[in-house]
RNA sequence: UGCCGCAUAGCUCAGUCGGUAGAGCAGCUGACUGUUAAUCAGCGGGUCGUAGGUUCGAGUCCUACUGCGGCAGCCA
């Protein structure tokens, strides 16, 4: 056995008559007087491979075990299909059973599943449709995005996981200590009072992060483009279904550009890496144009071919306020906007993602470059439709005073920040960059309404098994 | 974390006015020469989430707890 042989994907572009082998999980199996139709997928695409099996072809008691979740392979000969259905099918001579599925005790049958039940068997939901297509599309994402932005010389950094500054401010973060070390039975609430932070492995407090950002704009001014895309941790006690603890980020960073210049990034970005799924992973939007949201594939398609609408925070403002509608919260110019707003603009009035840039300074950090009018912020959110904010960003305060300025402003540790402001302080240049859930993607892409079905096994609150 | 909802067969669900539980699918047995979520006949399958309470009687009403889901907030 190896990696190079034929998978089901290429049995449907094979000659009749070609002899092979087929390898996989029985999905389904139909019988009839003389004959039994076995429904056999390996993941490699959407398709699953029809087997023909003749009685008599294969023994007995071996046709008995080829049950809902076996795991076989079929020897036989690619024939033409007489039924509709399919071109190609299967007609096999042999099997090995590898690994039978007491059909009695396993939880996935030939019907659908709720997403719900599926979370609880998420070792087992990659053999169905759905999480076969979200898992293969995770891939074939995760591949675009890497392509979109080594094709325009941008370069992959790592930045690091595990922080010992608390300066990111982008939400709760996940301490990481070896102080828990001695056994659970010795309280350790007592041992961390006890200990100082300097018997601690980073002899100072240290946390998963929640953001690159920061670092890479260090590796943006002397490398000009880079971009991370790596694991982000928050501990937010957040129970939503566009949140998670653990989830993969994207963060591109720019010398020599402004907000403008990174607004023009992210419009290209979510446009090439759509463009690039819709060719690739045709058969799984497809399915999940079908059976997941209706809607999917015209607004794909949309998205990819008109530009996104850009206007300013202040104007948004004015919109809703004509807006006549009734909002659960009042707009002002001054809080941030909830999610029914967003929702509105991006979903009702515009009808495609909107660009909101420009927003109070109070309501975004304080990295975030001043506007003239000393009251907004060159920021960007991106929105779209269904899902809401799925990129963030902004062009960053270069000029050292004024960031210095903001730090004061509020109340944070600026000594902690001394390489930040080194940056300025030293051949500072104006850069800008966005961040990006990686799982918001693949909501908007697939359309799949809950970002805990979108990663192989998720992270929340509560929530860490497998 | 707040609010709302749900919890009944392996899965998806129904269960009226409070009167000791039902369907489809799955499973098992059989039928059918090519099915496509195959079809047809038969069979087995339940401490109704847990603990209390009201009642002659609770799946059903009340309380608490647990679990899950949705919305909101936090954001990507």
């Amino acid at each position: 056995m190896d990696y190079r042989r034929t998978y089901v994907r290429d049995l449907f572009s094979m000659p009749p008559g070609s002899s092979t082998s087929a390898y996989g999980w029985v999905k389904t199996r139909r019988d009839s007087k003389g004959v039994s139709f076995v429904q056999l997928s390996d993941g490699s695409c959407f398709r699953d491979l029809q087997v023909v099996i003749e009685a008599g072809s294969i023994p007995e008691e071996q046709l008995k075990l080829l049950t809902t979740g076996a795991c076989v392979r079929f020897d036989g000969e690619v024939v033409a299909s007489p039924a509709a259905g399919q071109a190609v099918e299967l007609k096999a001579t042999g099997v090995e059973v590898f690994g039978p599925a007491d059909p009695t005790h396993y939880p996935l049958q030939k019907k659908g599943a709720s997403f719900e039940f599926l979370r609880e068997i998420a070792h087992l939901r990659a053999r169905g449709n759905t999480f076969g297509a979200v898992f293969r599309v995770r891939s074939q994402a995760s591949f675009a995005i890497h392509k979109f932005f080594i094709d325009r010389g941008f370069h992959a950094i790592h930045t690091p996981i595990i922080t010992a500054s608390d300066c990111e401010g982008a939400g709760a973060m996940f301490a990481v200590t070896t102080l828990l070390e001695t056994p659970p039975h010795e309280e350790p609430e007592a041992v961390l009072k006890a200990r100082p932070y300097l018997q601690d492995f980073f002899e100072k407090p240290a946390y998963l992060t929640v953001s690159g950002q920061l670092e890479a704009e260090t590796l943006a001014l002397g490398m000009t483009n880079v971009y991370t895309f790596g694991p982000t941790f928050r501990a937010e006690n957040s129970n939503s279904v566009r949140h998670l603890a653990e989830f993969w980020m994207i963060e591109p960073e720019m010398a020599f550009c402004d907000l403008d210049g990174n607004m023009n990034l992210a419009e290209e970005f979510l446009k090439e890496v759509i463009g690039f799924l819709l060719e690739r992973c045709a058969e799984d939007l497809e399915f999940f144009n079908q059976r997941i949201e209706p809607e999917l594939l015209t607004t794909l398609h949309h998205v990819v071919e008109s530009p996104f609408e850009r206007m300013t925070y202040s104007e948004a403002v004015k919109l809703l306020e004509a807006s006549g509608e009734s909002f659960e919260f009042p707009v002002s110019w001054g809080s941030d906007l909830q999610s029914e707003h967003e929702r509105w603009l991006t979903e009702k009035k515009v009808g495609r993602p909107v660009i909101l840039t420009d927003y109070p300074k109070e309501i975004k950090a304080f990295y975030m470059r001043l506007n003239d009018d000393d009251r907004t912020v060159r920021a960007m959110d991106v929105l779209a439709p269904r899902i809401g904010e799925i990129i963030g960003g902004s062009q960053r305060e270069e000029r050292l005073e004024v960031l210095e300025r903001r730090i004061d402003e509020l109340g944070l540790p600026k000594e902690a920040y001394w390489w930040y402001l080194d940056l300025r302080r030293f051949g500072s240049a104006p850069h800008a960059g966005f961040g990006l859930g990686f799982e918001r993607l693949l909501m908007y892409v697939t359309g799949m309404k809950n970002i805990r079905d979108v990663i192989p096994y998720h992270r929340a609150p509560g929530q860490a098994e497998f």
